[in-house]
DNA sequence: TTAAATTGTGTAATCGATTACACATCACTC
DNA sequence: GAGTGATGTGTAATCGATTACACAATTTAA
């Protein structure tokens, strides 16, 4: 490896020059300017980013914590985050924590560690120990998904979103809405998105039956697994619509449906949120919500960045959601 | 930030002692051991990587490059890689060249900058200009996809695969079958799985027509548009399948048909390749190659580490794919 | 009993950058 | 022509770890 060094021998300047040719600082005379310039061409010369790091404090790299790599939603969020960083000059350091929520905590640690300049989370649960872990940290934070107490978060509008599909079905005339929800412990996803669906079947005057609901955990299968169970408890009862909390769960539902001879919305509406991709090509196309996630991960990655560069960030983002209905209702 | 100095001063030893403690290298008595531990666990200490790294040339990060964040391969890949990766203690820094080749350059040299200790390159063009950058940098490298020359590489049989794809809807009596692929610059997914198309067509003797083939971009939307050039310019002599070398670009191409009132498979196969989540749940259930992504990231982490240490590792790996039949052929 | 080996710890150099400080030169200003 | 500010460059300290080397104490071997 070529180092400063080399490189301040060969152009016959000290290692300051160089450095400060590299980095615009100080005087540099044009002449001496040229000659390092073309030196590090020539050699192809970076700087380690180590000792600049360990010298600086700053590393030019943001962590990532994902809850699973891989679900349609966590890489539109990346995608986007890393759409707008990598214009900035910054690079990712991936982790998954495979929805295991020790390891945020793990992760946290070892991000720091690495000296990143911010971390962004997506996180599931919320808990103490992650609180206390984040403060610890003390460092550039932001949380995408959930709301986390004194700390920067974007969130959905998930209580409204919820709300207005619902209503949305009630709108069509559906009274007995099934719904597909997931653990308590994801305070978006498992909270506000079921209260928004009782809060106003209620405000509506509807019944809510125990034996409408189900709780699936993110997967394709469980979504059917859970649909199965709603079938089999309704009995005389049987719901006319569902609604799922994720696509993934909606399409594991309308499977389980289409098996039993359901024909989708005549017997039976469904409606999910996410707009995955595939939501689209369905068939039935599926009616859903749009959470606009790569706009939420280049927003992400500019607010981090502001963060990062000390300006002032507010607390709590509510970001837009859009309905997208399609002809699975 | 704690540093290795406060710790030595808490616990009134050198700061060598620490590292060897913190390391397990050479000896540390059992007393002053412990010692060091409980004040690193109170304190929550962890060593700074970037100073560890600069020190010991290793970072426990690997880079990896890929042409597009959000594309189900991808992602499927990197969670493969991150899978195996992450066991072993090293993190993932990604980068994403947004389909610009020349990105893949500078990113190699980044990542070297950052002081990866190997790459993994999800490649699509291969190009002079490429190798020598890797040749240059210096470092355990691995190429998925794309085989390069004198650089470990993780090959799909994409020559095979395609041509079992292609003997399959001829074995199922269709004659005139069209082809969706991509650009040639593509080495694997442009040039091999077309070879394979024309080659089959051609021993099975059959004809290739020039009004049967198109040329997509990967996206759903070229499939779409290039099925319908397709039926725009077969006209009397329309194909009654048609081979898209893609997933996405076979959606594209059932949604227009579909629009164009064709029923799948009565009136026209379609057959993709690379088994993504939702070719199961399409109406009709597509036909499909299942590459086995996340074997392939596991295997490529694992291949990377084995480089990594030293490890002979041989030149060239071809991997395994499963026909998946469905209902759209 | 003494030499050799093992165990335990510390001193100081080192990795490759940045940067505070010092110093020299040069051009202006009054 | 002395003082002042701008320009250009270098010396050396520094960031936080690892590690070669030295040395002392203790154990083992012969």
């Amino acid at each position: 490896m070529t180092t400063i060094n080399d490189i301040a021998k060969m152009a016959e300047v000290s290692r300051t020059t160089v450095s400060r040719a590299l980095n615009n600082s100080g005087y540099v005379s044009e002449d001496v300017r040229k000659r390092i310039m073309k030196i590090v061409e020539e050699t192809g010369y970076m700087p380690s980013q180590s000792a600049k790091s360990l010298r600086t404090k700053r590393s030019g790299v943001v962590g990532v914590i994902l809850p699973r790599l891989s679900t349609e939603t966590s890489s539109r969020v990346v995608r986007g985050i890393n759409d707008f960083l990598a214009k900035q000059g910054y690079q990712i350091l991936l982790t998954d924590t495979e929805l295991d929520s020790d390891k945020e905590i793990d992760y946290i640690r070892l991000l720091k560690s690495r000296h990143v300049d911010g971390i962004i989370l997506l996180a599931t649960n919320v808990n103490d120990r992650l609180l206390k872990a984040i403060h610890d940290a003390d460092i550039p934070f932001l949380s995408i998904g959930q709301e986390l107490p004194g700390i920067t978060s974007l969130v959905y509008d998930d209580y409204h979103a919820a709300s207005d599909l619902t209503n949305m079905l009630i709108h069509k005339g559906h009274e007995k809405i099934g719904f597909i929800g997931v653990t308590k412990e994801d305070p978006a996803v498992g909270q506000l998105r079921s209260k928004a669906y009782k809060d106003t079947m209620e405000k509506r005057g509807l019944p809510v039956k125990d034996h409408w609901i189900g709780e699936g955990d993110f997967s394709i299968e469980s979504g059917y697994e859970q649909m199965k169970r709603i079938l089999k408890n309704s009995l005389s009862d049987v719901p006319t619509a569902v609604f799922a909390v994720t696509d993934r769960m909606a399409i594991g539902a309308i499977e389980y449906l289409k098996e039993q001879g359901y024909r989708i919305p005549e017997d039976m509406a469904v409606v999910g949120i996410g707009a995955s991709a595939m939501s689209k090509y369905l068939t039935p196309s599926l009616t859903t919500v749009d959470y606009f996630n790569e706009e939420v991960g280049k927003k992400a990655g500019s607010l981090l960045l502001d963060k990062i560069n000390n300006k002032k960030v507010e607390k709590k983002f509510e970001l837009t959601y859009r309905l997208i209905l399609r002809d699975s209702v």
